[in-house]
DNA sequence: AGCATTAAGTTTAAGTTTCAACTAAAGAAC
DNA sequence: GTTCTTTAGTTGAAACTTAAACTTAATGCT
């Protein structure tokens, strides 16, 4: 190492590449799933929330689970969870145990839901990811998002957005 | 139902793993990319597009191209060219040939401002994502995400967020 | 040429997300 | 058992994004 980085380490030709591929195609494909599951009057932010729930044997869970895994600011699935709960999707219950906690409920009406998006969201998947994927690059691509995902969480996306050191000038 | 699509064909277990896993990748590392660049006073999405001008030999870029490369709406470009207007960063010129277009210029102050933000930034991708993959990886997710990406491009997002068919009820 | 259509950008309002401040309860320290 | 700190969640305003309507110019068609 060195006393201070002299230089930032430049990406390479194939790093460059490959992290420009990634970006834009994530991009794309943020896009069109949204696209798809909008045309029927639902956010891919949203459907992920609701989905969570779904798997649930009790289809419940708290306000800051959901919040880690979907990657949202607490405040940002508050807002939410209120917009779904208006569309009667989801209910609030409090949290047995800890009178802090929220917990967030699918209702039936919410559940129906979700079977109906369903197939519409994994079809895009399919099509749009998946297919492009053989097995073998699925199999290291999920080994390398894994290895991605724990390393940003154990650096720290730390709470919310996180609050970055500011450098001492 | 319909003759059409019996099963939705369901994910199996590789794949719905490799998707999990790379959603909530994507999320943490765009959440931490835009924490970085934020602590320095700009949004990832700015960077983008200020970083699509610099390395043009002319430092110079028609709207709708912009749009295209970084995937935003047209509207969306719009404000955010605004604001970057607005910090001196960025300056509209007419289009010379179409008097329609419109011309992102990247200003001197804009490009002083890029170069103090690559090291950061590239130093994110390098930590959080390159330093993750083996060279064999990385050349693979390159190819995978070039083909997902012209899936994307060639059954379209269409124009801005695209408008999708209604199912005829 | 003359009219319809498409493309490029912008605008305004509505919808969503972020940010910072806030309430309330749980844990820790003493 | 107070007091201090941390955790959970909400709130309201500001910032940003989206959606739809609109302006202007280029293209196509006849």
């Amino acid at each position: 190492m060195s006393t201070h980085m002299p230089q930032p380490q430049w990406l390479d030709a194939d790093e460059q590449h490959t992290w420009r591929e990634f970006l834009h195609a994530t991009r794309l494909l943020d896009a069109v799933l949204d696209r798809d599951l909008q045309a029927h009057g639902l956010q891919l932010s949203e459907y992920e929330i609701i989905s969570m729930l779904s798997e649930q044997p009790d289809r419940r869970l708290r306000m800051s689970e959901i919040a880690e895994l979907v990657v949202q600011s607490r405040s940002r699935l508050t807002h939410t969870a209120a917009r779904l709960e208006n569309r009667g999707w989801v209910r609030r219950e409090a949290c047995l145990g800890d009178r802090r906690g929220v917990e967030l409920v699918l209702t039936d009406v919410g559940y129906a839901e979700i079977q109906r998006m369903a197939p519409i969201h994994v079809d895009g998947v399919r099509r749009n990811f998946v297919a492009h994927l053989s097995r073998e690059d699925l199999l290291a691509l999920g080994r390398a998002m894994e290895s991605i995902g724990s390393g940003i969480r154990s650096t720290g996306v730390c709470d919310e957005v996180s609050v970055a050191e500011e450098q001492p000038a």
